[in-house]
DNA sequence: GTACATGCAAAGCCTTTGCAGCGCC
DNA sequence: GGCGCTGCAAAGGCTTTGCATGTAC
């Protein structure tokens, strides 16, 4: 990710362009981690000591309402983030709460197709996601 | 739901009989309301003045660990209770933050053969539920 | 009698807020 | 120059913990 493709990528999504915005967004950008916060702020602080972890969780939800990155909650109730932003569903490790990506073209296919012909009545679907907990083995 | 009933559905999980428990597992399992552990405290205290929060906390932690109920975690962060056992999925509404059941028999069967079908590859699956986002209309 | 449950208060963790100062456009 | 971003510290909400007391079995 160059600095460039960051600057466009926030101007894309309405944001002006400065220092923490874009380290913060390329920590995010470069990892399959589902990060938290707290994660992004322990990544970038060594190169960026006066950063603050208030500008990290401001920024982060800031780039989520502005679409560039996606947020969701984990089974323990932290806030965990990701800048991929097509549809994939995640697996939760019950026991070390590890968090992998799941992408299965089928499966996407299988379900949009399924609410596409099944309308829940009085509610309009936005976004539909599969939560699969388990265990690696 | 009777305080025999109760008493026998604690029996089966492990579980000494109190009136706490009755009264905690009396107001989650009457309701589809994905309540809070503050709803339920809100729930019982006027009838149980001397109850306290922390009980309601680590009982319902209990009740989860026996296999009673379950327990998952709504778009705020916030863990909720769940007296219904059998898998069903949940729509979220992004603009009251409300939580509806939702089962779908046709949903349930699809999902349940895909996965059989579709091993993951060095995971054991435990759970599946499918997150609808979205909002009443 | 013993092991476990309860009540209370304090602490913990993650996250948000308020505000003064600074920087991008 | 103006609006909005940043840093800092404080407060906030939800949940867990520690411990003395009480209770089911």
């Amino acid at each position: 990710m160059t600095t460039e493709q960051t600057r466009e990528i926030l101007s894309k999504g309405g944001l002006k362009f400065t220092h923490q915005r874009m380290v913060i967004y390329g920590a995010v950008s470069c990892t399959h981690n589902h990060p938290t916060a707290e994660w992004v702020y322990e990544q970038i602080k060594s190169d960026n000591p006066s950063i603050s972890l208030g500008t990290v969780y401001k920024t982060l939800d800031t780039f989520v309402n502005a679409g560039i990155i996606q947020k969701f909650v984990d089974n323990k109730g932290v806030m965990r983030f990701d800048g991929i932003l097509e549809a994939h569903s995640h697996l939760y490790d019950n026991e070390t709460n590890e968090i992998r990506d799941y992408r299965n073209e089928k499966l996407e296919r299988l379900i949009k197709e399924f609410f596409a012909e099944n309308q829940i009545s009085g509610f309009e679907v936005e976004d539909i996601s599969v939560v699969i907990k388990g265990h690696n083995k």
